[in-house]
DNA sequence: CGATTAATGATAGTAATACTATTATTTTTG
DNA sequence: CAAAAATAATAGTATTACTATCATTAATCG
């Protein structure tokens, strides 16, 4: 049975979880959990209770709940550049190659059941709610430093370099795709929950309207 | 002795601290603390010995420091309001009172006299971190009844409406607004422990291209 | 000016959290 | 089957985020 897995980095983890079990509920069940209670209120009790087990249990796997949220939203990320590696490989155009990492960043996220265990919808939730407490802390430069952010930074330079290939002056790419990258998530939070914040409205057709304003955004800022 | 102060919204407070010599001191004390330690870390007793109290003193001013993290945050927007007020008024020509705003957002912050016991400076780092932790938690929607966000709020609208003048159809002036006051923030941050997530150098002149980089995305994405 | 009221300080207490440690039991693997 | 590894069960600790009570000091007002 060949599983398709992400090879994380080892920092995220005292024993991967990908491989037991138990590893498998604590992913499958984190998301749920941290999904439904907000990062603040989600305990290694809560889950150890959700799953079963103990709380010394999952301390093996994770060494606290903030190292766990990391995994979580590396695994994102992960599994959002391969996603965009499978749409933009066939692509030859430049923009359009850009134009498909766009369509990856604002569409629906559902339930991929090439990865068994992890919700992506619940995650995604998880990711918009929570990605800023990943490295909002005091504690950034030595996350940083492990490489807990490199899931982020990869795909953020692999659409850099899309931006460089439709304008190779252009000189703010890292910057207008981080800026996309996070601002896809918060319009969507403020489509719910604080709409005056932004144009997006929490209808059907969310994803399609932030999907024109991440496009507005980015051909007219590079000058396609 | 005529002071200015800010009308901030009342469920903020539960005394109000601009008007005590104690309250005055929390305010002072807690952006310095938590500017210091990070708003985890922070804790009221760590600031009653700071400033020579008592936790239940300062329960009396503040029902919780989530609380007192938005009455800072808050009185953050309210000042930039105040700010973009003055840089805007004797402004005519719609794309040049837009271009003030975006100097007020980029410009470094530095202590203002006008407002003796906050030193913005502190201020804008306390809220270049801590900002979404206001917003991205399960209370969001209680808090915003109350009307604890209404200092950004303004901002956003404030700014958008200058974006309307420039460009009348402009379909999303208001997420473009959140998407820059964010990330004007985000992009310093990340000059600063993330260099690869951005386009911005940590030096003297960040201020600069940050604005710089404001201005290409906004011009552009509004056609103006 | 003295009396009432309000603000603050001092102190104590509680439930929950984020762990660590130890030992027992079960499961896996050589 | 034996040894090793993983997990469970249980207990314990320091800290946190409060709440409660009462004493003391400061402000105000007739």
């Amino acid at each position: 049975m060949t599983k398709l897995a992400f090879k994380l980095n080892e920092h995220l983890y005292l024993r991967d979880p990908q491989h037991t079990l138990l590893g498998q509920k604590i992913i499958h069940s984190s998301i749920k959990l941290i999904d439904q209670l907000g990062f603040e209120q989600f305990t290694f009790k809560k889950l150890a209770d959700e799953i079963q087990s103990t709380e010394a249990s999952i301390y093996r796997y994770f060494e606290n709940k903030h190292r766990l949220l990391n995994y979580l939203i590396s695994w994102y990320w992960h599994w959002m550049e391969y996603r965009i590696e499978i749409f933009t490989n066939a692509v030859v155009d430049p923009k359009e190659k850009l134009k498909a990492c766009l369509r990856v960043i604002a569409e629906e996220k559902k339930y991929d059941p090439t990865f068994e265990f992890v919700n992506e919808e619940a995650l995604h939730k998880l990711v918009v709610a929570e990605l800023d407490k990943t490295y909002l802390t005091k504690g950034v430069d030595d996350y940083n430093k492990e490489g807990l952010f490199m899931g982020f930074k990869s795909v953020c330079q692999k659409i850099s370099q899309f931006i460089l290939l439709v304008n190779p002056s252009y000189p703010f790419a890292r910057a207008l795709v981080s800026t996309i990258l996070i601002t896809a998530n918060q319009q969507l939070f403020f489509a719910s929950h604080l709409p005056s914040l932004t144009s997006i409205k929490a209808n059907n057709e969310r994803y399609q309207q932030l999907f024109n304003f991440l496009e507005n955004i980015v051909f007219n800022s590079i000058q396609a």
